[in-house]
DNA sequence: CTGGGGACGGGGCCC
DNA sequence: TGGGCCCCGTCCCCA
């Protein structure tokens, strides 16, 4: 007895869960785009991935030996076993497709390629001819399967494949089913504009449609990716990161990228209806089916909010007795501290640091509007790789990375003061500065600081970090090191830099699109647990952080110190 | 148009 | 290294 078609059906719903995103376990890197895919399929396919997926849940190709478009062709071709037609109609696809099959050790495809080029009377070329190991030998994995070399999401060409050394995220995180992506940031939105709609796809099933106006976030739906939480406008349902390919020149200056969200309402960036105010990704699936949310739920109840009496701001403590939780009671008295510009010192000296003015995004960059927690955000220089190998303490005036803050620090000392002096002047003739999104009303300090004020001596030499004045260029960029080192970790797709590796890799996930935590009421995902605890009350109908004044109730903590905001703002 | 509220994202910090 | 919590926000809806 046989089960006719069996194995023609078992592909059918491997394909469709890859269309989904669904049980996907493996995120393949072809220059900016993103694949989701299955491991085992990709091992049952190809020697190379089989190589690779035990260690990796994340595979950068090379691209000069496969682009994103050919890889697309290829995972159709993996999942289906066929090529479409209008994949393969010109020779010159097929032996694109010939050297990616080769380079990934596809022999059915390779074969079949070099079958349709002897049928269309065509020569495969030397290239092609080269055998699997052969081909892929500049990025075949070492006998580990491992080859150094961080990840890097780049337009430049990736030699390194897998992921290991400071991509731990990668093998905790990676292997999970992010089905959303962020399509927050601008810097994403913008260097999309620089793809053809060819190479704009994900999980091998391209975008359909460029329509800014919800029509990626069907697609992005379609392909098991959420891309309806704050679309910027004209963002695509891709999950290309790349900062290397955003149009900007990589000037030290020019080239700071800020997480830039462009402007929220635009007519491209058409609001759709939602339920739940902001629309779970799932449930606007109407045209396709949802993801399963049977998840299970992770191993921490959603509901710990935190230890008993625990002293919040403004005086607040929780007390227990909320349903589900404890109450945020006032403690001595509301005096609301968290106002406009309190912000952690270090972080908000940091925001006022160095930044390009000229991100063209209305409200400047950042991940914040408003800029106030703008980091050093620094486009790394062509041929700069940030943070490959172990290149972790990175140069902001230059970017280049170095292994040690001690050889940092040496490199910094070449930087010579005429060279501040000239970007400085630079900046100011081109009307921006590197004190992006900063706000002369707000701190006028901030201009003095950069010799807005002639003869000001003290304040001309300001650190921008945390405004200390210095008696001279030397003493101050000896003292802004200190704040550079201090941020040693640098993401690698995008070149931000942060104080603490887990943070660092918290970030990541967000480029990835990685969202481990799964709400089984609605399917929305999260980054965090903690998220996701917080999402819960949304459900729940708990409300435990109550007003003292007005007896109004929130789901967040940080709703009430936004509604006592309002109770102590003079109007 | 505006303010308030609901919901959620990112980063820093501490454990 | 990751979780938890806090704070910074943004975005959206609605009255």
């Amino acid at each position: 007895m046989e089960q006719q078609n069996h194995s023609k059906q078992l592909l059918l719903q491997l394909n469709q869960q890859r269309a989904k995103g669904y049980l996907c376990d493996v995120i393949i890197v072809v220059e900016n785009a993103l694949f989701r895919a299955h491991k085992n399929v990709l091992a049952a396919s190809s020697v190379y991935f089989k190589s690779l997926v035990p260690h990796d849940n994340l595979i950068n190709l090379d691209t000069e030996m496969v682009s994103p478009s050919v890889f697309r062709q290829v995972l159709d071709f993996i999942y289906t076993g066929s090529l479409s037609s209008s994949d393969s109609v010109s020779d010159h696809s097929v032996s694109s497709l010939l050297t990616a099959a080769c380079y990934l050790q596809l022999t059915e495809l390779a074969a079949l390629c070099r079958r349709k080029l002897k049928h269309n009377g065509q020569t495969p070329s030397s290239s092609n001819k080269l055998t699997p190991s052969s081909s892929s030998s500049s990025t075949s994995p070492t006998p580990n399967g491992h080859i150094p070399g961080p990840l890097r999401l780049s337009s430049t060409p990736l030699r390194a494949t897998p992921n290991h050394n400071h991509q731990h995220h990668n093998n905790h995180s990676g292997s999970r089913k992010g089905n959303q992506r962020n399509q927050r940031w601008g810097q994403e939105g913008r260097l999309r504009e620089d793809l053809s709609e060819e190479e704009v796809f994900i999980s091998g099933s391209r975008c359909a449609s460029l329509s800014p106006s919800g029509g990626s976030r069907v697609n992005g739906l379609a392909l098991g990716l959420d891309l309806s939480k704050r679309s910027p406008s004209g963002s695509t349902a891709t999950e290309e990161v790349s900062p290397s390919s955003l149009p900007h020149s990589p000037s030290p200056h020019s080239s700071s990228v800020s997480p830039t969200p462009t402007p929220p309402t635009t007519a491209s960036a058409k609001p759709e209806p939602k339920e739940n105010q902001r629309q779970p990704p799932n449930t606007s699936t109407d045209l396709l089916p949802r993801a399963p949310c049977k998840r299970p739920r992770p191993h921490r109840e959603a509901t710990n909010l935190g230890e008993t009496g625990k002293a919040l701001p403004n005086g607040l403590v929780k007390r227990p007795g909320a349903p589900g939780g404890e109450k945020l009671v006032r403690g001595d008295r509301v005096t609301p501290v968290v106002e406009d510009g309190e912000v952690g010192g270090e972080e908000n000296s940091q925001d006022q640091s160095e930044e390009s003015g000229h991100s063209g995004s209305e409200g400047g960059g950042g991940g914040r509007r408003n800029g106030n927690t703008n980091y050093i955000y620094r486009q790394p220089q062509p041929g700069f790789e940030p943070g490959v190998g172990d290149n972790l303490y990175v140069c902001i005036p230059c970017g280049k990375g170095f292994p040690s803050s001690e050889q940092l620090n040496a490199h910094v000392d070449t930087h010579t003061q005429d060279e501040i002096y000239l970007e400085d002047e630079e900046e100011e003739e081109e009307g921006g500065g590197y004190l992006k999104d900063e706000d002369p009303d707000a701190d006028p300090d901030i201009y003095a600081s950069r010799g807005v004020e002639p003869g000001a001596d003290e304040t001309r030499h300001r650190c921008t970090v945390c405004s200390k004045s210095c008696k001279d260029a030397v003493s101050l960029r000896e003292h802004e090191k200190s704040h550079w080192l201090n941020r040693p970790f640098p993401c690698n797709i995008c070149g931000k830099l942060f104080t603490q590796r887990g943070t660092m890799t918290r970030h990541m996930r967000s480029h990835l699109g990685l969202k481990p935590f799964a709400c089984e009421e609605c399917g929305m995902r999260f980054t965090r647990q903690y998220r996701l605890a917080e999402h819960m009350r949304v459900h729940s109908g708990e409300k435990p952080y109550e007003c003292q004044l007005c007896g109004g109730k929130f789901t967040q903590q940080r709703n009430l110190l936004s509604h006592l905001k309002m109770h102590t703002s003079p109007s």
